[in-house]
DNA sequence: AATTAAACATACAAATTGGCATGTTTCTTG
DNA sequence: CAAGAAACATGCCAATTTGTATGTTTAATT
């Protein structure tokens, strides 16, 4: 008997050198701490050159809660990336009933290069996606997302394509689609440059210009 | 010697089995399968997902080429992504003395989209390098390269934005540079989005309005 | 004709890493 | 207060893959 709690005691000791969490809060403290730590090793190393044992070290504790707290790497990597993939779908969500389709252009491309130059979430996360992800069928769950994210963009473009060619009453001979395309490719362009390298530009001082552009290429010729 | 000679011949009908090549012709036709194979297998699964197994199958040999003919998968990679970079390196050292800034311009970005349509080793290229690669500092060789393509890309344009208001008699509120930012960020987007999903538009046929676009972002207002 | 070396195939070694099974506290609940 | 479960830590494994070392033909070379 004294021999068992002997030996309980010794491993009781070893065990209490760890501090436990238990209240909810702390577990989500921690799970904050893994996201953390995983947009900053992902957006470092990639998605193949990271590893859980990296991402947990980041993130100061062992993989253990990155198990706890998501399914497996993919789901983590796919959430991690949701991060500038939802407020974009936001985005699209509010500005569905703006009257004029100029002022919505300008709001909408400010705000999407505000989220970049402000959130940083928001910023890790589109920088990892585009410059730190091999586009793969293993993606196929997120590629699907974007792709319906992309294609609602085109479609709110276009229409307001539409309407300000109604409004100005000119009559052109490019498709509003088309033109809707070259706004999305102008935005992505702008996006992708900067995050591949931010010294580049100075993308807070020149928003005014970039919105500008954007709206020049809104208002198509003749 | 009977007993070795059987050995020997044994050994000689068990190796007659592969085909070995040996003329320069030869090994040269195996290095361009090679490279054909890492196109399509680095396109399909990425840089992480393919393995050098993957592509000496797609070859229809084993990995003994792969190492013969590159130092290691990392090299190989880099030779493949230099297909998309050679061809817009060329096309920025040819395109140095032009008059006309508009022409210029035109026939530059038409090359560009050209290439993406009829090439396809510069558009498999391309979208590996785009859609298909984590930019970590093990690529750093290909990423200091493509930093200096673009910033040749940015001094070509901003020096034609100069030379057009120089001719037009325009002072314009904004800098050459970050003219030629826009009009970078607009190829690339187009670039990008037509790379990941080219359903999204007929590139082929509107090729004209793209150009047209691109020079109206060259010639700034006021 | 013999030697060499190019151009492969094959076998092996070594490290890495994701997933899981197991152990252990501490909060919570009945 | 006892039982259970949440929230971790730890240890192990199994599979995979790169790079290399070694073996083997056949075209060049001399």
């Amino acid at each position: 008997m004294t021999f068992v709690g002997g030996i309980t005691r010794l491993i009781f000791f070893a065990q209490t050198e760890l501090d436990m969490r238990r209240t909810k809060e702390d577990a989500a403290k921690t799970r904050q701490s893994l996201i953390d730590a995983a947009l900053n090793i992902f957006g470092q190393r990639g998605y193949s050159g990271t590893t859980l044992r990296l991402i947990a070290q980041e993130a100061g504790c062992s993989r253990g809660p990155i198990y706890w707290h998501f399914a497996n790497k993919e789901e983590l990597f796919e959430e991690i990336l949701a991060y500038s993939q939802a407020p974009l779908e936001q985005l699209v969500a509010q500005q569905q009933n703006s009257s004029d389709p100029e002022d919505a252009a300008d709001n909408f491309s400010r705000q999407w290069l505000r989220l970049l130059i402000d959130d940083t979430y928001f910023r890790q996360s589109f920088e990892i996606f585009l410059n730190k992800t091999e586009f793969t069928e293993a993606l196929s769950k997120t590629l699907e997302r974007e792709r319906a994210l992309t294609a609602s963009l085109i479609v709110m473009f276009s229409s307001w394509v539409t309407i300000y060619r109604k409004q100005e009453n000119v009559t052109a001979a490019s498709a509003s689609d088309t033109v809707a395309l070259s706004m999305y490719a102008y935005l992505m362009g702008i996006t992708q440059s900067w995050l591949f390298d931010s010294k580049i530009t100075d993308l807070d001082n020149n928003l005014d210009f970039f919105v500008g552009e954007f709206l020049r290429l809104l208002r198509t010729l003749k």
